[in-house]
RNA sequence: GCCGCCUUAGCUCAGCUGGUUAGAGCAACUGUUUUGUAAACAGUAGGUCCCCGGUUCGAAUCCGGGAGGCGGCUCCA
């Protein structure tokens, strides 16, 4: 979480988050506290009082007293103390996760655990060596363990709410208790506050899981299960153009589409070394004669390598490329799941190149190029990760060879153009990522489109190919996939859309309204319909006993990009008004008058065009 | 999986602290109307109040368990 755009509103929010403490210490004395860091649009704290459980029904009365302290304009007043000295006064108030986070200080000078973001806690001081200092700040009765910086009194912070409140692990570890944590929103003004608590509100109007009910796209069954989505005539039409246009891309950069069963025997993943990382995460399937078990496949990467290695290959005949999109299954916890961005069914629109060394660069530059144009022609514009391994033990493979690959993966994006930002302990097991990240309609950030160079799968499952003179060389291989999976990239895309889709995407894309239900008028209007199918145009016809601006409006509601009303007028005179999506207006298009030929030559032109006209 | 909240018709929601046959709008269906660019009028039908168990004379309402959803945490090949 980076702040850059907020950096000014650090102080009062940080300011905040000891208001906060300090309210609920006056409410529950018995409290214990946490870390209170600023996140985007606002700040936490972590909180556990014994045998109390706060709920969002307490946030008015904390919110009282936090009005209170602010009221009194404290001072926030910073002091020093030696380690030790702040060890026994954490002893003394009884606050064992400050003791916990002293001791850290003392031993390390840092309190971030390896594993967690610094800037999330960016509370508390950082450094390589042990400390002999810590600083603390106090307001009224509060006093905390804080680098800073607060604002001069908390007379002085801005418009403030409470937001809401949730578990989360002590340090971020699965295995340490869970405590409260209580989150705010805050901006400089109440106007401010109350913009964004609107475009909150709006977002919620966006959201995918919403537009998937109003624009009938996609389900859910309790009968099926959770995680598992099911595509409805419409939204499996935008599913098949996104993804026909992900595979046209790589297609034309020389992939072959490849195809490979559902469930393997479990050595794949054994020998690929997913097995051990993600064992418990696979769905397993019974043979009910051998009762054998076998795997239902989490990823495509460990097929596709025996295919590759069906046969000898020469280094003439590489780069070897394949490209699949199909479903895998994972197992992911309940509470993991949400909307089509988290499912247990995943689409994946995967490929993997199997090159030389000397290759590398070209391949992921026609990779990169190829999610440009994807993420340029639906109008989204993402943020580029270079996700590196860290420290840990997590990863397969030479830590040479990842730096290696990690310098390549950058330079490649270098190459492109892009901006990125690095991250360390994103990577794959076997191998770093350029990952490209998308924003839903709430401010979460997910992965769509991956890159990965990997030259952990090759070695272990013993791919080669001869080289010119002679001897076996292992391919290096490199996963990518544009959409990322097509269930994630669409509940960011509808999202990012509103569901307002572009022509080439839209489920329905003309639609032919009746004005009565004349032998005549339905005559005419089903010739337009059959010539609109001609041209290859989704195309449905509305004769019902309705009125027109009924039956207007009902395209509006579904955002199906052209309608046209037919009539008395239009059988006189042949010539047709359509009717354009507000956000599809292109000049000249809506007043002009065109013959029945020509309106659906435009349209069907506009629909094999994958260049975006709207501006959203 | 963990913490918290939620679940009433296809959708959006009413239903006061437990008290008869659970309501509305939209959608659906039927009829009247034959309609001119974002909602004609009337009627009909639609509910195991998520499921199972308990408390009670009585449960949509209270309690327990489960399922599903939502927000976080953790995880994400």
């Amino acid at each position: 979480m980076h702040m850059s755009d907020n950096d000014n509103l650090y102080p009062m929010r940080h300011s905040l988050a000891h208001i906060t403490a300090a309210a609920v210490q006056h409410l529950w004395p018995e409290a214990k506290f946490g870390v209170g860091p600023v996140v985007k649009d606002g700040f936490y704290y972590d909180i556990d009082i014994p045998n109390v459980t706060i709920s969002t029904d307490d946030f008015d009365k904390i919110e009282a007293e936090m009005r209170k302290i602010i009221e009194e304009k404290q001072a926030f007043e910073r002091s020093e103390k030696h380690v030790d000295e702040a060890i026994n006064w954490a002893k003394e108030v009884k606050q064992p996760y400050k003791e916990e986070l002293l001791n850290d200080l003392k031993r390390s000078g840092t309190t971030v655990a390896k594993d967690l973001n610094a800037d999330e806690l960016g509370t508390i001081a950082e450094g390589d060596g042990a400390i002999e200092n810590v600083s603390f700040y106090t307001n009224g009765d509060f006093t905390d363990l804080c680098r800073g910086p607060h604002v001069e009194d908390t007379g002085k912070v801005g418009a403030f709410k409470l937001s809401r409140v949730a578990g989360a692990y002590w340090r971020g570890k699965e295995t340490n208790p869970q405590i409260q944590r209580l989150y705010g929103v805050a901006f400089e003004t109440p106007k401010d506050l109350r913009k964004y608590l609107e475009m909150q509100e709006e977002a919620k109007k966006r959201d995918h899981r919403k537009l998937g009910v109003d624009l009938d796209l996609f389900v859910f069954s309790e009968l099926v299960g959770s995680g598992l989505p099911m595509f409805t005539p419409r939204g499996t039409v935008l599913r098949e153009e996104i993804e026909n246009f992900s595979n046209e891309l790589r297609q034309n950069r020389g992939f072959q589409k490849v195809s490979i069963p559902h469930i393997t025997k479990k050595e794949l993943y054994e020998k690929s070394g997913h097995w051990d990382k993600f064992g418990d995460e696979l769905f397993l399937v019974k043979s009910q004669e051998t009762k054998d078990e076998l795997v239902l496949k989490p990823m495509n990467c460990p097929h596709h390598t025996q295919i590759y290695a069906s046969k000898p290959r020469s280094y003439r005949d590489l780069p070897i490329r394949y490209l699949d999109t199909t479903m895998v299954y994972r197992d992911e916890k309940s509470g993991e799941l949400g909307g089509l961005n988290r499912v247990r069914s995943i689409t994946q629109d995967d490929s993997h190149s199997f090159c030389r060394q000397d290759q590398i660069e070209n391949e992921i530059e026609g990779l990169l190029a190829a999610a440009k144009e994807l993420y340029g022609a639906v109008g989204m514009e993402l943020r580029v990760r270079l996700s590196y391994r860290d420290s840990s033990d997590a990863y397969l493979g030479k830590p040479e060879i990842w730096e290696s690959a990690q310098s390549q993966l950058k330079n490649a994006v270098v190459a492109n153009g892009l901006e990125f930002y690095e991250q360390e302990g994103e990577a794959a097991f076997y191998g770093p990522k350029i990952d490209f990240m998308a924003t839903d309609a709430i401010g979460r950030e997910h992965q769509v489109a991956t890159v990965q160079l990997d030259f952990v799968m090759p070695d272990r499952f013993g791919l080669k190919y001869v080289d010119e003179e002679g001897s076996n060389q292992a391919p290096v291989m490199i996963h990518c996939a544009l959409l990322g999976s097509t269930e994630r990239f669409l509940s960011v895309y509808i999202e990012h859309s509103a569901g307002k889709f572009p022509v080439w995407l839209a489920p329905e894309q003309l639609r032919v309204i009746t004005v009565n239900q004349e032998v005549e008028t339905v005559a005419f209007a089903e010739k337009l319909v059959d010539q609109a199918k001609e041209k290859g145009l989704r195309v449905t016809i509305d004769n019902t006993n309705e009125s027109v601006g009924k039956k207007i409006r009902a395209t509006e509601v579904l955002k199906v990009p052209y309608s046209v009303v037919v009539g008395e007028k239009e059988i006189e005179t042949g010539k047709l008004t359509p009717r354009v999506r507000k956000d599809l207006a292109v000049e000249g298009r809506q007043d002009e008058a065109y013959v029945v030929e020509n309106l659906i030559t435009s349209i069907a032109n506009e629909a094999r065009s994958r260049v975006q006209k709207s501006s959203l």
